[in-house]
Formats: C-alpha cells, sequence, structure tokens
DNA sequence: GTTCCTGCAAATCCTTTGCAAGTTC
DNA sequence: GAACTTGCAAAGGATTTGCAGGAAC
C-alpha cells in the first residue's frame, strides 16, 4: 500500500527519476524524502535514521543508506563530511555553496561568495587546472559561542 | 637499543616533545618520523606504514597511528581527509595552504590565496563568526589529465 | 625497577553487501 | 508473476583499545 504526499518539485523529480531508472516507489522511499525535505538541517544518516523511525518504527538503517544515494543521483541531496561524518543537505533548486561550522554549538551556516569563487579560478587557471568542484569549509566560533567563551574565560 | 640520525629541527622538536611528556623514545618513533620527514607527498597511514615497513619489517601498524597522533601534536604534521581517508602532510615551518585535488591521476598540488583568505575574514565578521581554521579543497583535472582527457574523448 | 611502548587481536564505528521474504507494477 | 525493495545479519574498511611482553629511562 502506497502513501500519498502533497506534491513538490522535488517528488515529481524523484518519481520521474525512479521511472526512468526502472525503480519502483515504496512506502520507505517516500517516507524518507519527506522527512528529507522537511529538514533544515545538515542531516546525518543518523539523525535522518532517528526522523524517519519516529514515522515508520520498522525502517531499517540501510534503507536510508539506499535511499540517500538515490537522493544523490536524482539531484535532490547533496553530502558533505564533517568530522569524517557524512552530512546530506538538500540540493534541489539550490546554488552551490559553502560552509562555516561553529565547533561551539555544532551549528552549520552556509555562504557564498562569487569573488572567492573567481579568484579559485584564476589561480586554477594559472596552473592548467580544471575545476570540476570544491569543499570549502570554515571552522571557528558563531557569534553566540564567541561572545559566550569571551565571557566564560 | 637506539638508532640515531642525522640532527634537524623537526628531530629536536620531537625529542622536545616526548621529553616534555614524559615519554620515550624508540626505534619504531625514530623510523617513523625519518621516513615521514623524508617523504614529500601526502601520505595516507597505508603509504606510510608500507615505507617504515620496507626499513623495520616488523613495525606495527597500530604504532603508525599513534605515532602519528603524537606528530601532530608536536606540530609536526598535519592531517586533511581525501575521499574520506585520512592523509598526513609535514607541517613544521610551512605555512598555510589549501589544495588541488586531480582526480585523474590523484596528485595534489598546493596553493594559498590571501585574497580568499581576507574574503573569509570579511565574510566571517559579517555575521560575527570568529575564524580558527578551514580547509579549502578544490577538484578537478590537472593539466596532464585535462589534456589527455580532451585528446581521448 | 618503574613507566612507557609495541604488536597482536579484539572491539568500534560507519557503510556496504548477500539473502530470503515481502512489495510494486 | 517478474522484478525490485526491505531488513537483518554478516562482511568490510578504517581506526582505536585492551593487554601481555619488551624496551627505555
Amino acid at each position: 500500500m502506497m502513501a500519498h504526499s502533497a506534491p513538490s518539485p522535488e517528488r515529481e523529480i524523484f518519481t520521474a527519476f525512479l521511472e526512468k531508472n526502472r525503480l519502483k516507489r515504496s512506502e520507505q522511499r517516500e517516507a524518507i524524502l519527506d522527512v528529507f525535505l522537511k529538514s533544515e538541517r545538515h542531516l546525518s544518516v543518523d539523525d535522518l535514521f532517528r526522523l524517519v523511525k519516529r514515522r515508520r518504527a520498522d525502517v531499517g538503517r540501510t534503507t536510508i543508506y539506499r535511499t540517500l544515494k538515490l537522493l544523490q543521483a536524482a539531484g535532490l541531496a547533496s553530502e558533505m563530511q564533517i568530522d569524517g561524518q557524512s552530512r546530506f543537505e538538500k540540493e534541489y533548486n539550490r546554488q552551490h555553496h559553502d560552509h562555516f561550522i561553529c565547533q561551539g554549538c555544532g551549528e552549520i551556516f552556509e555562504f557564498s561568495n562569487p569573488e572567492i569563487e573567481r579568484i579559485q579560478e584564476e589561480v586554477a587557471a594559472g596552473i592548467g587546472f580544471v575545476i570540476d568542484g570544491h569543499r570549502h569549509q570554515i571552522y571557528g566560533r558563531c557569534s553566540r559561542c564567541a561572545r559566550r567563551s569571551t565571557v566564560a574565560s
């Protein structure tokens, strides 16, 4: 039995992706996509697993892993690594961005800066390097945590 | 029995580090440091393990892991992640830099750009974020591999 | 002699894979 | 019904830890 969710461009893309690859819909996949789309965070596999489990206690971790691969292949999710751990964020209709990562509270802030991208290209061109992509993570303390640690110390 | 190596600032730093922390010298540690210092590459644990093994067939992987932690703590090595794998490079007397990573041949090129660093700081300041450090990896193809794939296709 | 090191094996952690049973089309 | 999906358990790969024996101080 299939559950139904309100339509959205992401769901249509996922459905199209499944069809194109002769894959099937399933309640688990719908639930995972739903939960994933609802979240505004950078989710670890375990975060997602726990969130989906609240809705379907019988879902397996394996299915989370497998579905995340599908979401990436469909262009709906993108993976990043923080402290050696995979995290996933929504990718659809989003432009490229990089991350500030607060080491105090774990919060992740996104940023993008065309100047930096441009300089990257220049530097790459200087050595004949052709850029496919990049990861730029900046570690430190967010304003709140910075304030706190100044006061505390 | 202790082997001896030509003195170098790095070896002195390591010796001082061991003394300060009431740790002991050992042939393994000396050998690992030696091999590490001689390499100009970004070594995986396994790379280092194999290189050291050529000199001391009896060394254990565990000792490589443990010694790398010491080298990091002493400021002689720094760790980076590529494809989820740890790699280590020399840190002593080196200034901060980031990496181009060729997905064709695996080669790693270093770069540093003060403009990028400056803009980073500006963007961070804009949200009150205090920077501790950052990782900036650019993926793509080096000039040789770019040429090859253009010709081949 | 005490304290620290080492290598092995076992344990962890995260992720993938084999497989039998259940779903979707 | 054929083909795909699921969850479990087992297997993998990278790294860490417990421990008994060995080396450094």
